[in-house]
DNA sequence: GTCAGTGCAAAGACTTTGCAACACT
DNA sequence: AGTGTTGCAAAGTCTTTGCACTGAC
């Protein structure tokens, strides 16, 4: 995602009827920045803390809990049972890598239209379904290396 | 999932080539019965703590941890932050509702050959997928109120 | 008998909260 | 001006850790 001017946080916090004060917008602008990188509200604090060392760690526990309410931005499933943020983008999948702990996007318009596809058919009982995330788990390889989806195992589907 | 006796659990836990010793068939006991509860360790720990007031709740933690490194139980996705656990079962799908903070388990036949179908042809870049589930996020209605899908929208698809 | 597993309690990590001061609308 | 927001620090919650003891293999 680009650099937003001032003007334009201001008015994207706004837009979700909160009130645009400073500590907001640098808030937002970090985790803009941090786009893909899945921040947690520490990693949002230590990146925006060098060029505005007055915010303190609880505005942003806050601020980012009142962001995901206003679903400014959304919280992303973890395993390990840290909150981690990131800007709310058009896709909600993610890969989940066991050995770095890392969560990457996987952004696959067809993966989408296939599930919007599935799901328009099947209703769920008794549920207003919002929306639907792929969660894939696994490792990295080596570039090198072959790439399998054949480890997919049946028990695990 | 029915009963398991004390053979039965010993074996289960030494298949994954775990001492099988009391406590941890008490706990894996445990995480059986709640199948579905999606219980925290603090939720196994009180289940399991009438029968068995002498176990500890670092003791659970532990072998909760333990039984997740080796595969005997699986950690579910929270927004939330928690870390809760279930039995390792057929399907990894789930349905969150926003408003109970229930996790449901969503178990379709038809959705798992879909994307099974759909990975076996994408693969995905330097990654080797080991599972996937699908994370449905939405609200509980009331069994009279209408049913729909229609509120899915597009940003979050 | 050995060594991994356990209980306990303390420490640690992460998150929330209360309140006075402040700033956006 | 009024009300929601902030900073700070304290409290709270959840989880991990160290260590002496125990029990499974």
């Amino acid at each position: 995602m680009q650099q937003l001017t001032r003007q334009e946080l201001h008015k994207h916090i706004a837009a979700s009827g909160l009130k645009a004060t400073s500590q907001r917008m640098v808030v937002y602008e970090a985790i803009v920045a941090l786009h893909g990188h899945h921040p947690t509200a520490e990693e949002v604090y230590q990146h925006l803390k060098p060029a505005n060392p007055s915010i303190s760690l609880g505005t942003v526990y806050k601020t980012l809990d009142t962001f995901a309410e206003a679903e400014l931005v959304r919280r992303v499933l973890t395993e390990e049972g840290g909150k981690r943020y990131d800007t709310n983008t058009t896709t909600h999948s993610h890969i989940y890598c066991s050995n770095t702990r890392e969560i990457i996007d996987f952004d696959d318009p067809e993966l989408e239209i296939v599930l919007r596809d599935f799901f328009s058919k099947r209703q769920v009982e008794n549920f207003e379904i919002k929306s639907f995330a792929v969660q894939l788990t696994g490792k990295k390889v080596e570039p090198d290396k072959q790439i399998s989806i054949s480890g997919v195992s049946n028990q695990n589907l």
